[in-house]
DNA sequence: TGTACATCAGTGAACGCGCGTTCACTGATGTAC
DNA sequence: TGTACATCAGTGAACGCGCGTTCACTGATGTAC
């Protein structure tokens, strides 16, 4: 059942997308290889002709992932906090920031994974630092993806939304002192 | 083989503390209930004599984590950033605060062990709030759970200390602002 | 206080299941002439 | 441009392994008399 190289490429791209989208959902541990290729309408032997292993593919879903990221691609240091500690966000990680949704995988990952990952990271703080020149970059940054990732774990509406907007005013009120522009 | 209820509750009592350090250091679906009792020198069929299943010890461990937890036990804010923040943490996640170690399973968690997680948040969040009062003290926990979390996934020593010590700085200068106080 | 019996903490082997990976096979695509 | 052969993307079954859980069994502890 050979594909055309152009096919096959697209088997590939669409693997990754597809495996980017489940690990950031339920984690990279907890999505098997049957699962990503059964998303593709594909069975999951074929998939080692694209990949020497899962941690390859787990290595190219975070890059993937950080890709799409919409902290990477924020206009503007509010707007940024706006979407990124929402409630929409916190309910939609299959298509989120990688930050809060594989930082506590990659303390087991294989170190091809975490190098991608640790990319993403200075990427992500260097975006940030751009956005708030002057502030603290790496501070924020870290409170916004342990905002995210604690509103996510906690098992109480009430504490998950004070968590996301706590978390919004107060840096809301950061940029606004100028200790982080926008 | 027989123990007396002494002994018998000795051992349950050890598996829940070698579980909560397990845990914390390598995640919960990472540690075998066979791990666990092997570090007690026993084998894994004992285990069902004492809890239900793994569900019931997760949720155990993860209260007895929160009640050996540092950040319940802190005696003013500057000493809780310092300890929290600092490189003997990072790498010592197994008797460290089971907010940046847990956090990201808890996603994956059946909702026993999740609820015992949200007490858990709930408890760490109204300490914070009585060392900072007048603060906002969800923005400082996300702050430096967020922190703790990205610092252990890096795969960069240089930013991971970067990572504790622009968080430890933001946040001592939040306290000497009096905006949080101490 | 001593004896006979019931209980039950812990053992070790087994079971079932899911998952990563391998492999013989199929048949369409790519290539050489 | 057409034909013959080689390649290889994807299939589906199988393998090995680890892990949660069960179970018959052992022998010390607990209890009833």
């Amino acid at each position: 059942v050979r594909r055309s190289r152009e096919e096959a490429a697209r088997t590939r791209r669409s693997a990754v997308k597809a495996a980017s989208r489940l690990f950031r959902q339920r984690g990279i541990e907890a999505v098997g290889v049957d699962e990503v290729m059964a998303k593709l309408g594909m069975t999951a032997g074929g998939f080692y002709r694209h990949f020497l292993n899962k941690e390859a593919l787990a290595a190219e879903a975070c890059a993937e992932a950080f890709a799409e990221s919409g902290l990477l691609q924020a206009r503007s240091a509010r707007a940024l906090l706006r979407r990124y500690l929402s409630e929409e966000h916190r309910d939609a990680a299959a298509f989120g920031c990688p930050l809060p949704a594989l930082t506590s995988d990659m303390a087991r990952q294989p170190d091809a994974v975490r190098r991608a990952f640790t990319r993403g990271v200075r990427a992500s703080a260097a975006r940030v630092a751009q956005l708030a020149p002057g502030g603290n970059s790496l501070a924020l940054l870290a409170g916004i993806v342990g905002a995210l990732a604690l509103a996510r774990a906690v098992k109480d509406q009430e504490l998950s939304a004070a968590i996301l907007r706590g978390s919004r005013r107060f840096w809301m009120k950061e940029l606004g002192r100028g200790r982080v522009r926008l």
